[in-house]
DNA sequence: AGAATAGTGTCTGTCAGACACTATAGA
DNA sequence: TCTATAGTGTCTGACAGACACTATTCT
């Protein structure tokens, strides 16, 4: 029967390990790229893994929030997106027995935690495309690549890709995001028909220069819903 | 630092309480109905509950399979389809004290458990629309609505439906199924449209009376996976 | 003027919706 | 023949892809 025993004891031995861990991506140099951490801990000491922990039952309300506190604890700030990804459990995984990590994949935009990460070094920027040659704890790579995909396929019929970027953004900006996300181009006026056909944005009367003309800014409505289309870009 | 601290005790005291609780639909009678289970324990005793429990690290390899486990306990048979729907959690939700559930949504054909169902009285098909009219435990109620929504969502834009369906079936009987699970009529040009251009199904020789002209029968090809279209049905 | 980027106009292609039409079984 | 269900033919509509065209800014 759901979440009990008859005589549940919360000492109870031979529970799961229960942690929560985050993928958070953002989009720098035309690069989509991944926050890890270097361990300072056995096991996978020195390896790099994802930034999360144990939930803290006192301070914690949620495990939403556990993993908002262990991002801020690495970031310094709070990112615009988050959202589940997936659990990874096993009796395999993690050499000091069964565990369970309930992985969030979120999304900031790389200028607000860049100056914060540059003063450290146990925390970085990893692009995407050298996980392969790096040393990753657990089945993170693995969680990576399962998170890369969802980024990917979400890109494809919502407009997620903002939250990698700061508040005011041009087409040309979304557009490149995008494509670096996806791996692939799109076609601008897709683009700009879907961002006209939403409630979801509102225009900027500045202007700003992008080498060329002046491109429209926009940023999203203040307390909008991310919205879905019916249909995916070209996949 | 993921998964772990400097001198972790497996039974350090205050871990969330874990338990993997699963949302089985089925079809049957036209209405979509949910597998629920009447608590036998404190808390919530006698109420109506999701199918679930506690992981069993030494027989569960992963909580997969402790989902599959507790849903062969109620219905002595394992679902046709089951995914990770989402996790739970909380401080409140439980008071017991922190609580996560790891909630699984699963599909089965109704036929095959009603006859084990049918002789307990504690394991039953509720249908959605009753659930209101209940008393159902914890959150339970909210998490129903939950998987209710993405099975909605994935019927849109995919042929999930099917796993509510026997080993062979037919274009009318699927089509049927969607409408009750979606809540709306879907034109059955556009199905068989999606049937022959996914490579999921084969033929039957044999065909099979309905109240009309015989109907061609399909079957999932072995091994294949779900397919998922580019585009929604109405929505 | 020429390069670079922003933005529009508009045609095509794909696929879902609509719905009339044909096919075939049983009463 | 009448009714019920199966299955086809085909037109329309929505929306993404393609791409030429115009607009504006800087050098």
């Amino acid at each position: 029967m759901s979440e009990m025993t008859n005589s549940y004891d919360i000492n109870e031995f031979k529970n799961p390990i229960f942690t929560v861990d985050s993928v958070l991506f953002t989009v720098k140099d035309d690069a989509l790229k991944v926050l890890m951490v270097k361990r300072a801990n056995e096991p996978f000491i020195g390896n790099w893994g994802l930034p999360g922990g144990f939930v803290d039952v006192d301070s914690d309300t949620t495990t939403d929030g556990t993993a908002l506190r262990k991002l801020e604890e690495k970031t310094s700030v709070a990112p615009q997106y988050l959202e589940q990804l997936q659990v990874f459990s096993g009796n395999a995984r993690d050499p000091r027995g069964f565990s369970v990590t309930l992985v969030y994949f979120a999304l900031i935009p790389a200028q607000e935690v860049s100056s914060h990460i540059d003063t450290v070094d146990d925390v970085q920027w990893i692009d995407i495309k050298n996980i392969n040659s790096l040393s990753i704890a657990f089945d993170h790579k693995v969680i990576i690549d399962q998170a890369k995909e969802r980024l990917q396929q979400k890109a494809l019929y919502s407009m997620v890709p903002v939250y990698c970027l700061p508040e005011y953004f041009t087409v040309g900006q979304l557009k490149s995001v995008i494509e670096t996300i996806i791996g692939k181009t799109i076609q601008r006026k897709s683009l700009i028909r879907r961002i006209e056909s939403t409630d979801m944005f509102e225009t900027i009367d500045e202007k700003v220069k992008s080498g060329g003309r002046l491109a429209q800014q926009y940023k999203v409505k203040a307390g909008v819903d991310i919205v879905n289309f019916e249909r995916n870009l070209s996949s």
